[in-house]
DNA sequence: AAAAAGGATTAATGAAAAGTTAATTAGATG
DNA sequence: CATCTAATTAACTTTTCATTAATCCTTTTT
C-alpha cells in the first residue's frame, strides 16, 4: 500500500512528546521525536522527512528561530508549529515564517492527524501524482476507476483500462475545458497526431455509455480539448 | 501587481458576514457573500473563485451539506470552514469533506487572512496552471474566455476560439483603446494586410453577439483600433 | 465634391478538426 | 497456436472555423 509518512517531532516537554510520538507511530507515521533543539539539523541532514512539527515554546530554543534555521537549510521541508502560546502575533509570525498550519495546545491528537494528513496528501498530489480517489459519480452514473466499472441505475458497464483513465480524467475537472495536451501527456505520455485520433476514439466509446442520462455531456471545444458538462438543463 | 484572490464568503449571519466582507476587501481580495446557500452553486457556476469560505451552521442548510455539493459538482474549488461548532467530530468531518482548513469562532480577521494567503500562495504554486482569469463581464453578458462560452440571461453562445480570444483582449480593457496593432500582435501574432481584414470580420461577429445588450458597444476608432464601451447610457 | 482609404457586412472557400465505424495489430490467455 | 480482447490505425463523413473575396457604407483628404 502507500508508504508511510516520516514526521520529525521537536519537542522538549517529556510528557507531550510521548504521547504525540505514540499515538503517531499508532496511526502508521514513521516518526523520530527529539527532544534537543541542536540536534534538529543535523537529524535532517541524515533522514528524510516529509514533515516537521515543531514546538514554539521550548527551554533552549524558541521554535520560531529554529524554524528560521531549518528552512533557510533546506526551504524544501514542510513545518507546522504546536503551540501554548496563541497570542495572534505569534500565529501570524508563525505563519509569516511560513508554516503550513499553527496548532493551540491543548492538542487534540486525533486533529492533528487530520490536518497533518490533509496536508501531506495535498502536498503529495501537487508533486505530481494523481490523486487515489476511484469513485466518481458523473450525473446519475457512478465509476469506480479502481475496478473500471460503470454504474448505472441497476446495470454495469465494464470498462476498458483507456476508457476508464479518460472518463476519471473528465470526472476529476467536470465543468472546465481538458485540453487535449493534458488529456493526452497524462493517458498516453506524449502528445502525436495518432494518439489524438485515439483519443477521438475512447471518446465516442463514453459518450455512447454515457448517453442514458440527459444532464450530462462530453462537449468538444474546437481546437482546445473537451469539456465533461454536468447539471445540464438545471435552473 | 499579482492578480487579486477571488473569494466566496457563504455566510448567513448578517454581523459576521459584513465584518468578514469589509475586512478581507480592505486587505485585498476580491470577495463575493452570499447569504443564501441555496444560491452558491449558482454562483460559483458563473464566476471563478480561487476559494470558499463556508460558515458550517447555517439556517437553511448545514455547511457541510453544502460542501459536499461543491466538492461534487466543483471538485476543484477549495474550501475551508468557518464554524462556531468546535465539536471534535466536527472538525474532523469537515476535514474528511476535503475542507483545506477549519477555523473556530471567534474569528480573528488577522489570522483568518494570513491562513487564505498560506494556503492560496501554496495551491498557486503547486497547480502550475494558474486559472488565468477567465471570466469577465460585459454588460449583461459573461464571457467564460476558457470554455469559450458567452452567456447572456439563461442562453449560452459558443465562442471560436479567435471569438473568444478577441472579446476577452476587448474585455480586459474596457472603455480603453484597443489599437490594431496591438490586438493583431497578441491574436495574430502580426500585422498585416489580410489579418486586419479578418479582423473585421470577427468584430462583426462580437457585435451581433452582444447586440441584446444596448448598454455596451463595441466601436472603431478610424485608423486607429476598437474601444469595448460599457455603462453607456448611465448618468 | 470627388477620390481615396478605412470599415462593415455577408457570403464563399478550403483546410483542419472532430465524429464514426470498421479493420488491423498486438498482447494476453489458455 | 488458436482465441479473445483491447488499443491503434485506417478510411471516410461531417462539422467547424479562419481566411479570403466581394460588395457596400463611412470617414478623411484633397
Amino acid at each position: 500500500m502507500g508508504k508511510k509518512y516520516s514526521i520529525l517531532l521537536v519537542e522538549d516537554d517529556a510528557s507531550l512528546g510521548y504521547l504525540l510520538t505514540e499515538y503517531l507511530r499508532m496511526k502508521d507515521f514513521d516518526i523520530i521525536w527529539e527532544k534537543e533543539p541542536a540536534k534538529v539539523i543535523d537529524l535532517i541532514q541524515n533522514n528524510r522527512f516529509d514533515l516537521a512539527i515543531l514546538d514554539v515554546m521550548m527551554v533552549r530554543v524558541d521554535g520560531f528561530t529554529l524554524a528560521a534555521n531549518i528552512s533557510k537549510e533546506y526551504p524544501s521541508l514542510p513545518f507546522i508549529f504546536l503551540t501554548a502560546r496563541s497570542l495572534k502575533v505569534d500565529v501570524l509570525k508563525g505563519f509569516s515564517l511560513g508554516a503550513l498550519d499553527y496548532l493551540k495546545k491543548p492538542i487534540d491528537e486525533e486533529e492533528l492527524v487530520v490536518r497533518i494528513l490533509s496536508l501531506l496528501d495535498r502536498l503529495k498530489r501537487s508533486s505530481g501524482h494523481i490523486d487515489e480517489n476511484s469513485i466518481f459519480n458523473i450525473g446519475m452514473y457512478r465509476l469506480n476507476s479502481s475496478t473500471q466499472e460503470l454504474f448505472f441505475e441497476s446495470k454495469v458497464v465494464h470498462l476498458t483500462s483507456r476508457e476508464s483513465e479518460l472518463l476519471k480524467y473528465l470526472a476529476s475537472h467536470p465543468n472546465e475545458l481538458c485540453e487535449h495536451k493534458g488529456i493526452l501527456e497524462t493517458l498516453w505520455g506524449n502528445n502525436d497526431y495518432f494518439n489524438r485520433k485515439s483519443l477521438n476514439v475512447f471518446v465516442t466509446h463514453l459518450r455512447k455509455y454515457l448517453a442514458q442520462d440527459p444532464t450530462i455531456k462530453i462537449e468538444n471545444v474546437h481546437g482546445r480539448g473537451f469539456i465533461l458538462k454536468t447539471n445540464l438543463g438545471e435552473k
